[in-house]
DNA sequence: TTTTCTGCAAATGCTTTGCATGGGA
DNA sequence: TCCCATGCAAAGCATTTGCAGAAAA
């Protein structure tokens, strides 16, 4: 527990929005002028880690902090300005109709990839287990 | 219509799987040697406009790209090995269960993206259309 | 001929790493 | 004291870009 890292905690905890690594960065800035973005960077290795954050990989590359709710969900992402919602569903079905009703939102697309072990890693999974 | 351009549009057409730009590029070497890295992306790039094949960011910042279906769709990705299945499912109610079944995945988690025009821009594209 | 594409290499942007220093427990 | 975290700078990786030559239309 390092000021640095209270530091980070309390941008993540206090701000409510998706920050970049660079806004986290210059946040603490203002608190701890000394402190690197690669010790940022490694913060939130950590923390995503032992599940405190969730990231989010933008298009371009870049990634977004969620320091709210590190359980996946499902996010709002606007093609102009690049703001990050939470949408706040309760389960899956009829999920546009809902967000376009809830956020107006105007929604052009979506991401849905899941994350899994395909039925060939399960049994090496399994024989390492063995071995 | 550039032999280059050929090259990359039948190594997507005749693969069915997510290919790396790499793994396009190591597979038109063989028939054009002399074609570069910069092109492959280039001319991925050129079909991503038209909308004839559709990319996949991977977690660690590469890409897949989709030949075959340029609609947004679920993807099954392996947390073990990376590949990428495409989930073939007709509506987005009770994925998960529907998954298990189909493909036999271990579903450890999703990504849920949309991708949309907020109430803010939805304003300012109106503004900009009247100026 | 005129435009567009290619290929090389350099540049970019985000992120990670090596290593010596320094504060925390 | 011992160890881990920090900070700096350099490296890394996937991707993009500038530009001159070459091919397409």
């Amino acid at each position: 527990m390092t000021p640095q890292r209270v530091a980070v905690l309390k941008v993540l905890s206090e701000s409510n929005t998706h920050l970049s690594i660079e806004e986290i960065f210059n946040a603490i800035r203002t608190d701890f002028p000394m402190t690197s973005l690669a010790t940022v960077y490694k913060t939130v290795a950590t923390l995503k880690e032992i599940g405190e954050v969730s990231e989010i990989k933008m298009t371009d590359g870049s990634s977004r902090i969620d320091g709210q709710s590190p359980e996946p969900h499902p996010h709002l992402i606007c093609l102009d300005c690049g703001e990050i919602l939470d949408a706040d569903t309760e389960s899956l079905e009829h999920l546009t109709d809902c967000l376009n009703d809830r956020h107006h939102y105007q929604i052009k697309g979506y991401r849905l990839d899941f994350f899994g072990i395909c039925p060939e890693c399960q049994k090496i999974r399994t024989e390492q287990q063995v071995t």
